[in-house]
DNA sequence: AATAAAATCACACTTTCGGGTGAATGCTTT
DNA sequence: AAAGCATTCACCCGAAAGTGTGATTTTATT
């Protein structure tokens, strides 16, 4: 963390000094101030997309304590229904389809429709393999 | 991912828009050039660390559960074989028989032969349970 | 009201899992 | 050497899981 920062500090020092060669010339060659603030907005970007990065990878570590962070966005984005993620609770449990199916009221096949449709959107081939993407995308606890 | 360009290119153009304003207040009262491109730098290094964040998020994939300490002493009070415990590890990553049956270079039947006894051990009936109940007897991360 | 999305169920079919039994081999431990 | 354990594998059988297709109903959204 601190070193990021001061990374980032000694990058800002480093393009500071870069941006006044460039406004050097930009005052001897004469180059339109569009050019100028176009490369600063270019320069700038890049080096907060790396800082985000740096700063954000730390998040992720974060997050990776076992306190559970449910991830709506995600669970939406996947396009996983309400029923769906239902199911897919029931079965990080450990319960059989039958089971599931006793649990919600509803028919064996139902369950299989939507265990099947699940892995689709998880892109895997098994509940054991559903159950672990799930839990790295931090669906279910 | 398409929305996040598409918004970071209105955002673009908003910036640049407005540094256009800031231009035109920079010429009529006569701030300092120093003043503009420190603005204009501000203003991208924050939008960067946007960007990056949301065209990175993906990436945040959490395997390692830094609260798992395995218990070895439990692994024996089971009665769990070396072998039985690499069929758990392999079964609790999703993996079927078959594939752990290629993985440690056996029978399909030595595997089930294998996650048959380790059920008894655990006292459960299926992968998916045994995969749950090792987990909370701290024998896998 | 019309359309779209979600939820429900069926049926046929293939694959995988799990139980039960039996048996051969090798390695320790007594 | 004998007993015990782990490891290996086979065969059979039934249960559970998963695939594919098609269809109906319910619920949201426009």
């Amino acid at each position: 963390m601190k070193r990021t920062i001061l990374l980032y500090a000694l990058s800002l020092a480093a393009l500071i000094f870069i941006l006044k060669l460039i406004e050097y010339r930009f005052f001897v060659r004469d180059l339109s101030l569009e050019f100028y603030v176009g490369l600063v907005a270019i320069l700038f970007t890049v080096l907060g997309i790396w800082a985000g990065n740096k700063l954000s990878r730390k998040k992720t570590v974060v997050i990776t304590n076992p306190e559970f962070q449910f991830d709506a966005a995600r669970l939406q984005s996947l396009n996983i229904s309400k029923r769906e993620y239902e199911v897919l609770d029931l079965m990080s449990k450990g319960n059989s389809n039958q089971e599931i199916a006793d649990k919600l009221f509803v028919s064996l096949n139902t369950v299989k429709t939507h265990s099947s449709n699940l892995f689709l959107k998880l892109n895997v081939r098994r509940r054991t393999q559903a159950v672990q993407k799930a839990k790295e995308l931090q669906l279910i606890p």
